[in-house]
RNA sequence: CGCGGGAUAGAGCAGUUGGCAGCUCGUCGGGCUCAUAACCCGGAGGUCGGAGGUUCGAGUCCUUCUCCCGCUACCA
């Protein structure tokens, strides 16, 4: 059943040019990616593993806006800065290219034309915002406006975030740009789209049917996607960054990046060699994306059908989608300074590359969403790759040194006990590549570092220290198979710590052994002289991760603080006393409270007026439990238009005042009134 | 609203077709003293998110509810 491949293509997800790599894309895609490709090429697979920077789309043109550059100088430096921090931390890919490359530039145009000419688009014109002050069509995201259910001033083109409700940008009241401020204005544009409905069908029997293995997270995403119908997708937009659109009619409009960027796996594979067709055109290739949750859907269901409308090109036979890593609790977040960040990391604790893959992989989210924490990354340091792997390389290369001179001993007879010992060692192999192949890479970790665990035991249980004194041949054979272990840890641990993989190596002062080795305790000869131990791993003090978590206080705290000098929102237009009398404002008390089911953001409430006792739905349950809003006396609008929401009729709001980082507090009377005390 | 994923020992996770709840770390007790106070053995610790159902038997299958994350700007 299991399709034999004679060669494999591996890809990283492109990372955004618009900021550095943290550890929430190395958990994730990099690491895994990393390990796998590592992996096989250790067993002598043919295997090439492809990245580079996804350098266009429109939040490079904000940042280069709002730092006075060009989108080329915000890609540079990011590139160069990802490129340079993969490196550290010993990222083997075979080509780490960019989507501003010519090559990329011709691969993605001649695409394009292709599906162009052979009439697999379709054409559309609409009428879309545009900034007049920027010179820009704005995205959906990029208009701002008053919400027409919750009144809610800040609602997105796309959505409300306050009262949860999906919106058109039509529907905003008072629209403008989030660009410039300007008030956009309609005009018509034309772009081309995909039909992805006319490959449904292909997909659904492709995924569904075809690949019943893919992780469920994955698996479930293309099922409910393929459900739901899918429809035709755009794959240009009107912006002057990016790849120009070739075709009759298309200035000023550029490739839309989900397009452009994975055609960069194919203009990085040219970059890499002049034999790339063999990788993308053949079908004994095995092609396997690595990418983020978030991502499942352009790799799953968007590039396929993107290739199976080009023809020729392979897909992919599996997407092993990691889900996200948090940081100390909260989500990563590249804007708020939320993260580890690579490139700071490799500067801060120098040599610990090994580490860092080490906590990563051993706690990576492959199933569900994980946590980082230091102290975790401290322990995981200190009682796993201290005491366990670096502690058993330490005894059994000192033991050598000192009994016999760093000249390894010959094996002699075998026990029962050494017998058993061999077989346990040589039941790793199996397991660690069966884990490896299923992309279960923290389960293939631990079982590496069982190479080491079985070593510990073996030792312990021997006891050559004390046989020295009395049976000193015994301890030349015990010591002989503490060697061979140790060198066997060597080739298990190389695909997730190539660091400290060829450190042992040189240890030993042997080469390089290859996979198929793994398991053999032929490993060193009798009578090879090894080199001088050192300390595989150094132990993390207490004060090192207090200066990380000091350093993620500082910036929380600064973030607290530039949400609280956020720019003021300017004075609306002066209304009349009529416009004020209009309102109807009423000291009420809250009598109950309970959060409206199925819902983030809605609390019921009854409150007494003085006039009546009424329901209002307030979008306010992120803020206030329903337990300590009873009894509290507010401000609430009683006379405006009542409105439905989610089943109850709503007749009035409660006033907030709101800060600029979004927080709701309550207005109400300094001291207690009566319900229904007029405000004015 | 809808759809997808998740909830299992103090922490982080595994649990294949229903068949005695496991692993790593931590913790407690013991052993060892070659080793970076490291290693080895043993113990304690779980009503498997809540409720209901199917079954001789449910972590696993069904119904329902709650909470977290994603699908939705930056973003893996």
């Amino acid at each position: 059943m299991a399709k034999e491949f004679k060669r494999y293509l591996v890809t990283s997800a492109l990372p955004y040019a618009n900021g550095p790599v943290h550890i929430g894309h190395l958990a994730g895609v990099y690491i895994p990616s990393d390990i796998y490709t590592r992996y096989l090429r250790l067993k002598g697979c043919d295997v090439i593993s492809v990245c580079g920077s996804d350098e266009h789309g429109v939040p490079i043109t904000l940042k280069a806006r709002n730092e006075g550059v060009t989108p080329q100088e915000i890609v540079d430096r990011y590139h160069a800065l990802i490129k340079r921090s993969f490196e550290g931390l010993g990222m083997s890919f075979d080509i780490y290219s960019r989507t501003s490359s010519a090559t990329h530039a011709a691969t993605a145009s001649d695409f394009f034309r292709k599906l162009y000419a052979e009439g697999k688009f379709i054409e559309k014109t609409t009428m879309q915002y545009y900034d007049e002050e920027a010179q820009t069509f704005l995205a959906d995201r990029y208009i701002v406006g008053t919400c027409p259910r919750c009144q809610n001033e800040r609602a997105y083109g796309d959505q409300c975030e306050k009262c949860g409700s999906t919106l058109s940008p039509d529907e905003l009241i008072n629209p403008h740009s989030a660009v410039s401020g300007a008030v956009p204005i309609k005009r018509e544009t034309t772009h081309w789209y995909l039909p992805l409905d006319r490959y449904e069908e292909f997909l659904r029997e492709w995924i569904l049917e075809g690949h019943k293995e893919w992780k469920t997270n994955v698996y479930g995403q293309c099922k409910s996607w393929l459900d739901g119908g899918l429809q035709p997708r755009a794959v240009s937009r009107d912006l002057n960054w990016g790849i120009p659109v070739p075709a009759e009619g298309a200035e000023g409009k550029v490739l839309y990046v989900w397009f452009d960027a994975p055609i960069g796996y194919i203009s990085a594979t040219k970059d890499l060699t002049p034999d790339w067709e063999k990788y993308w055109k053949s079908e004994d290739t095995k092609m396997v994306h690595f990418i983020g949750k978030d991502n499942i859907v352009f790799h799953c269901i968007v590039f396929p059908a993107m290739l199976k409308a080009h023809g020729g090109y392979v897909l992919p036979e599996n997407v092993p989608a990691n889900e996200f890593l948090n940081l100390e609790g909260e989500k990563i977040s590249t804007s708020r300074n939320w993260a580890v960040w690579l490139h700071e990391y490799l500067e801060e604790f120098p040599g610990k590359e090994d580490v860092l893959r080490y906590v990563l992989c051993a706690n990576a989210p492959e199933t569900k969403d994980n946590d980082f924490t230091w102290k975790d990354f401290q322990t995981r340091n200190n009682s796993e790759l201290v005491a366990i792997l670096g502690n058993f390389i330490n005894r059994a290369l000192v033991l050598t040194q000192k009994y016999y001179g760093g000249v390894v001993p010959a094996c002699g007879e075998l026990t029962e006990y050494d017998r058993q010992t061999i077989t346990d060692l040589g039941a790793i192999k199996a397991s660690l590549e069966r884990n490896i192949e299923e992309y279960k890479f923290r389960e293939a970790l631990k079982e590496a570092m069982n190479v080491a665990r079985i070593g510990n035991k073996y030792l312990a249980d021997t006891e050559p220290w004390k046989l020295i004194k009395t049976d000193p041949e015994r301890v030349k054979t015990i010591l002989n198979i503490a060697l061979q272990i140790t060198a066997n840890t060597s080739i298990a641990i190389e695909p997730f710590m190539p660091f400290s993989a060829a450190k042992i190596l040189e240890m030993l002062a042997v080469e390089p052994f290859g996979w198929e080795k793994l398991g053999s305790t032929q490993l060193i000869a009798a009578g090879h002289t090894i080199g001088e131990p050192r300390l595989l791993f150094e132990k993390i003090e207490d004060d090192v991760i207090q200066q990380q978590l000091d350093k993620l206080a500082a910036t929380k705290e600064a973030n607290a603080l530039a949400e609280n000098t956020q720019h003021i929102e300017p004075q609306k237009d002066n209304i009349s006393f009529d416009d004020f009398g209009k309102m109807d404002i009423r000291v009420s008390t809250i009598l109950t409270a309970e959060k409206v089911a199925k819902t983030k953001k809605l609390l019921k409430l009854t409150v007494d007026t003085g006039i009546d006792k009424r329901e209002i739905v307030s979008g306010i349950a992120e803020h206030f439990t329903p337990e300590e809003l009873v009894g509290k006396q507010v401000l609430v609008l009683v006379n405006l238009e009542p409105r439905e929401l989610k089943g109850t009729l709503s007749r009035g709001m409660i006033l907030m005042a709101e800060d600029a980082s979004g927080k709701l507090r309550l207005l109400q009377p300094n001291e207690t009134v009566a319900s229904g005390s007029i405000v004015g």
